[in-house]
DNA sequence: TCTGGGGTCCTAGGACCC
DNA sequence: TCTGGGGTCCTAGGACCC
């Protein structure tokens, strides 16, 4: 059996669990630049404020009071979500983090009239001890225990856990879930499944197989699979990731190539920094740049470009390079542009780079190498980091980089303190 | 008019997820 | 005025090969 365990209303649960005042109130949390809402407590779903709602169409609401938001917050979900997963981690024999709210349990060996029990002191635990309320659906495939969960969630009366462990409360579970709220069938699909007359789950897995097949393709036999109790979705989720982008919109629009040069150098410098973090090294850079798609009335350019390292590499130097080429490539005069990012790919294990090739500067990459991890080092030494922090505003970096803060250029009206990661903050709550 | 057949590999773009 | 960010997987189709 898998258990699905979901964080109910994840961002706004870890605003809440500092700022108790916003209990039983509508909250929203909003995405970065204060852009759109990414979370909202139940009284503000109740309120009818939809995910994804542009910010600016429910501001009024928060200045008459009758709303409360919060810019988003990643280093306090982020540390909030370890502490959830370690207790799960904790309790038993494996878990797969699915995303920074939810993880599956896989429950081999545990007695299935006792798993509904565990489950229940799990969710007690988490509440007690973090401060997050969760949700946990049981089943024997995953995207059956996301069907559960949903009716956990939903329901008070299963009190944070719900099993389907028999084929009536299957049969009961599909009939009573629209098809749009199944795992792996996206808007495009729903579109498609009601013009073939499928409004439930239920209807979904009456189809035969080969009709399926023909419509929906792999995903969505594997997801009809699921729905009838045979597990399809993959067992192990991948450990390291197979790119990394780092991307922001930016609260006034940038046409200056100096300055979007610095923007996307950040953005490069930040990836570097997760390669190594994850101590891997990425053979490709991708740079783009976006205009501002919803002015009709400003020309659009949405240019790209890829540039392919002659050996993988993780060190900020090289990353930065790589990303300034690119923008040379792509940037044009004359346009507003509203959003960048640079994407790193073909990613492998630091440890695998082959570094014999004609004609490559071995010495050089040592150097640069040796350098990033200085970099590193002084970065994450808490004096040293926080004298040059207070100095310049954002650690040691190129010259390349922007002056200021990472975040600067960046809307976030509405952010609460950084509680559990920043001992001021901490002091500010208490 | 007619102009092979069969493979593999890579990439861009689409769909989906949270 | 104001509209997020970061991933994965799959597929079609092009490039290339013999």
């Amino acid at each position: 059996m898998y258990a699905l365990v979901d964080c109910n209303n994840f961002f706004v649960s870890c605003e809440r669990a500092f700022q108790p005042q916003l209990e039983g109130k509508p909250v929203v949390v909003l995405s970065n630049n204060d852009g759109c809402v990414v979370s909202r407590s139940n009284e503000s779903k109740a309120m009818g404020i939809a995910m994804c709602t542009p910010f600016y169409k429910v501001r009024h609401l928060v200045e008459s009071g009758k709303l409360y938001a919060r810019s988003s917050n990643y280093a306090l979900y982020g540390d909030l979500s370890a502490r959830v997963m370690s207790i799960l981690a904790d309790s038993v024999p494996r878990i797969e983090v699915y995303s920074i709210d939810e993880a599956f349990l896989v429950m081999d060996g545990i007695a299935e009239d006792r798993t509904v029990e565990i489950c229940r002191e799990l969710v007690a635990r988490i509440r007690k001890w973090v401060g997050i309320p969760v949700s946990i659906g049981v089943a024997k495939t995953k995207t059956l225990a996301k069907v559960a969960s949903h009716f956990a969630k939903k329901y008070p009366g299963y009190h944070g856990v719900c099993m389907i462990d028999s084929e009536e409360k299957r049969r009961k579970a599909l009939s009573l879930t629209p098809i749009r709220e199944v795992w792996g069938i996206g808007r495009k699909n729903v579109v498609k499944m009601k013009d073939a007359g499928i409004s439930t789950a239920a209807d979904f897995v009456e189809r035969p197989q080969p009709w399926v097949y023909e419509n929906f393709m792999l995903q969505g036999t594997r997801t009809w699979n699921e729905l009838r109790g045979i597990p399809c979705v993959a067992e192990e989720l991948p450990d390291k990731r197979k790119s990394i982008c780092t991307s922001r919109s930016f609260a006034d629009m940038l046409s200056d190539r100096q300055e979007l040069a610095a923007k996307i150098a950040d953005f490069a410098a930040q990836c570097a920094g997760k390669l190594r973090k994850e101590k891997t090294v990425a053979g490709k850079v991708t740079v783009f740049l976006w205009t501002n798609r919803f002015r009709d009335d400003l020309e659009q350019y949405y240019p790209s470009a890829t540039i392919c390292l002659p050996v993988a590499a993780n060190n900020t130097q090289e990353i930065v390079a790589a990303a300034m080429h690119g923008m040379n490539m792509v940037y044009r005069d004359g346009y507003l542009y509203k959003k960048a990012g640079v994407i790193v790919d073909d990613i492998s294990d630091a440890d695998s780079v082959q570094p014999l090739m004609f004609g490559f500067d071995m010495e050089q990459r040592l150097r640069q190498d040796a350098l990033s991890a200085v970099m590193d080092q002084i970065n994450s030494d808490a004096s040293l980091a926080g004298a040059c922090r207070y100095a310049h505003g954002g650690g040691v970096r190129l010259a390349s980089q922007s002056p200021g803060r990472f975040a600067d250029g960046i809307r976030s009206d509405f952010r609460s303190g950084h509680y559990t990661t920043d001992f001021q903050d901490l002091i500010k709550v208490r």
